[in-house]
RNA sequence: GCUGAAGUAGCUCAGUGGUAGAGCAGCGGUUUCGUAAACCGCAGGUCGUGGGUUCAACUCCCACCUUCAGCUCCA
């Protein structure tokens, strides 16, 4: 028999007979490898562990704790439901059923039947006891007409839509006890390495995401090795949703959305807007430090300037309907800032010397939502952006989009928020979706990807993300429920400038076009804002907290030197309240604890006749006594330098 | 926009066709208190909205609104 060559992630190499399968090799090392393995990588392809290897490879077991592992584990389990649902409801057709970042889901057409929570509860424990039974997932590659042949017979449309996809090609399938699905796989040995599942959620799904198609109901599930993993995640979970940004907006009044003013407009309560406006304040110094000027525009504009702009009526069904006059003319509701900074630019010649030319608006803007698209904060319908657009020669263009760059991840260090850099590129099967040349597209794209990799960024491209009018560097936020939203966005625009004609006289005297960088490192204030508070669980920075402190008398009897204390802090500018209710200090900490309020000052004889204060940090408890000016220096150093923590 | 679920006091939630409830918050009083809830009392509701069925509807039916999850969309 002939050998192969296999070479392990440590470089070793190792000669086995061919035909040898990743459960074999994982045997020969150890037992227990072989048991915690769920497959194998092989020359880089993740493989299942009964598959024979028939050459020279490199090689890798992937546990749980590998993202292939993982990624096995919950097709797999994927492929668990299935069975049940089909064993549950005969006749179910199947979709698809990949595995997700955390777990996995399958798309269901059940017919008429609605899924309830009761039903997943059923499947779940058909799940239990299918895996216990412990049946192996077997490949089986097919002829594609014999694959055509499986589904035509079993009444499946869907499978067999996927398979015009693969026509002439080797098809292969999986089974596990009574189920056999198309499938690339790969899977793991046996049903019985899935101890603990849960399914989470149903909900509609459109049939390969095209809301033309017909609706499934796509049940979510997610499942772990052990019943301890799987509690851990479910109590995660239930974290993750005392952070949610609605319910702390509430509780920490930040924030109002009634049906009353409108879905998707948010008020902003006092203390939301001291965080917003302390936000504003804090990104204006940086502007003013890098030479941008602010500018202000009206709410409204002739629908004309969107028509030049390109947004109308291109986007016509993402705005709100214009308001005509009796005269003939019609205003939209600005949905973006761009054009009126345009106009701002071109009304007056402009010289090269000018240049760059940035013009910085905190300009809310309105976009008609779909009724379903609302979120909170993060997805509204009324909003406003820290937008700002440079007018650059193209020669100063790079250095201009890294000092965007530089100024938006500087935004996103001071709160310490994790973002991940995506390069949104247009589609170039789909090219009615944007303006301009492609002969532009081609060249901003080229320039944002030499700028990212000049400076390092570690990014990754997403094709068809670009605006209609350039390409952008996108930074991404998870929210506490681990969705991704775009927050900063730096953009390249060829477009706007031919549209509307703009120039600057260059040092030949000949009229040159500008190229615009349009750039928001919040992106919108309502958004940032929203996921800051999931960042932060409500516990903002110091310099962010809407009171940064309370005053706590132990009694009546002290009230005369915590009003002192409160004035004196009030006087130097800290944001402090005196909690001069008749409560018991116990209750009134209690209290504050709940509200966030970072910094507690309980005050009694003992602080009375030392002037001192007793000082109480949020969750971190008692800290003890200080001078009254000492404290007061300190609390104002840390606002002053935007500490995060203290 | 689509599919599904939900909506009872400011908040969290009970209430399966027969007079709407609790805790917390709020208000009034008593207590003058040392690091996460003192005590007593009071008030608070068009049960999301509008129709219908019924002797009688928070409860059953229909429509709409809003919210939530996901899909689609996101200049």
């Amino acid at each position: 028999m002939s050998k192969i060559k296999i070479t392990f992630p440590d470089g070793n190499q190792k000669e086995f007979d061919r035909d040898i399968t990743g459960k074999q090799i994982a045997e020969g090392i150890s037992k227990g490898l072989a048991k915690e393995a769920l497959a194998v990588e092989v020359n880089g392809e993740v493989w299942d562990l009964s598959r024979p290897i028939r050459q020279d490879a490199t090689f890798k077991i992937l546990k749980w704790s590998d993202d292939g592992g993982k990624d096995a584990y919950w097709h797999s389990s994927a492929h668990l439901m299935a069975e049940a649902v089909e064993t549950l409801y005969p006749g179910a057709k199947f979709g698809i059923g990949p595995s997700i970042e955390t777990g996995f889901y399958y798309d269901l057409d059940l017919g008429d039947h609605n899924l309830t929570k009761d039903d997943l509860q059923k499947i779940e424990e058909k799940m239990n006891e299918l895996a216990n039974r412990d049946v192996p997932y077997v490949r089986e590659e097919k002829k594609w007409e014999d694959a055509v042949e499986y589904f035509k017979a079993k009444g499946d449309q869907y499978k067999l839509e996927l398979l015009d996809e693969f026509k002439g090609q080797t098809i292969s399938f999986y089974h596990q006890g009574n189920f056999t699905d198309l499938c690339r796989g790969p899977h793991l040995p046996s049903t019985g390495k899935i101890k603990a599942m849960k399914l989470l959620s149903v909900a509609g799904a459109y049939w390969r995401g095209n809301e033309k198609n017909k609706m499934m109901q796509r049940i979510y599930g997610v499942t772990f090795p052990t019943k301890k993993e799987l509690d851990e995640y479910l109590f995660r979970l239930e974290e993750a949703k005392r952070r949610d940004h609605r319910k702390l907006g509430a509780e920490l009044e930040l924030f109002l959305l009634t049906p009353k003013v409108g879905s998707g407009l948010p008020l902003w309560l006092p203390k939301g807007t001291i965080i917003r406006e302390s936000l504003i304040e804090f990104l204006r110094d940086e502007q003013r430090k890098r030479g941008y000027q602010s500018v202000v525009t009206p709410h409204i504009a002739n629908l004309e300037l969107y028509k030049t702009s390109g947004h109308y009526p291109y986007y016509k069904d993402s705005q709100f309907p214009p308001i005509q006059l009796e005269n003939g003319e019609a205003f939209l509701l600005k949905p973006m800032n761009c054009p009126h900074h345009h106009q701002i630019y071109s009304f007056k010649p402009r010289s090269y010397r000018d240049l760059p030319i940035r013009l910085a608006e905190f300009g809310t803007v309105y976009r008609y939502e779909q009724s379903g698209e609302m979120n909170g904060l993060t997805r509204v319908r009324g909003f406003t952006q820290d937008d700002a657009h440079i007018y650059c020669a193209h020669d100063q263009l790079k250095a201009e989009i890294k000092a965007t760059i530089e100024l938006t991840q500087l935004v996103f260090k001071t709160f310490g928020m994790d973002v991940k850099i995506r390069l949104s590129y247009r589609d170039d099967k789909n090219t009615e979706k944007y303006g301009g040349e492609a002969g532009f597209w081609e060249q901003a794209q080229r320039e944002i990807r030499e700028v990212a990799d000049e400076i390092k960024l570690d990014y990754f491209i997403a094709l068809g993300e670009a605006s209609f009018y350039g390409p952008k560097i996108d930074f991404m936020v998870k929210d506490a429920l681990n969705r991704t939203w775009q927050l900063g966005t730096v953009q390249v625009d060829y477009v706007m400038p031919e549209r509307f004609q703009l120039e600057y006289i260059g040092q030949d005297g000949q009229r040159h076009r500008p190229v615009i960088i349009h750039r928001a490192p919040f992106g919108s204030l309502e958004r940032f804002i929203g996921i800051l508070i999931e960042h932060f669980a409500g516990e903002f920075p110091l310099w962010l907290a809407p009171i940064q402190v309370a005053v706590l008398p132990i009694s009546d009897v002290f009230m005369e030197y915590a009003r002192e204390v409160y004035e004196a802090l009030k006087d130097s500018g800290v944001r402090v309240e005196i909690d001069d209710r008749n409560e018991k200090v116990g209750y009134k900490i209690r209290d504050w604890e709940t509200k966030k309020v970072p910094f507690m000052l309980v005050v009694g004889e003992k602080e009375k006749v030392g002037g001192l204060v007793s000082v109480r940090q949020h969750k971190k408890g008692d800290q003890g006594t200080v001078k009254r000016e000492e404290f007061q220096t300190r609390i104002l150093d840390i606002i002053k330098t935007r500490a995060l923590t203290v």
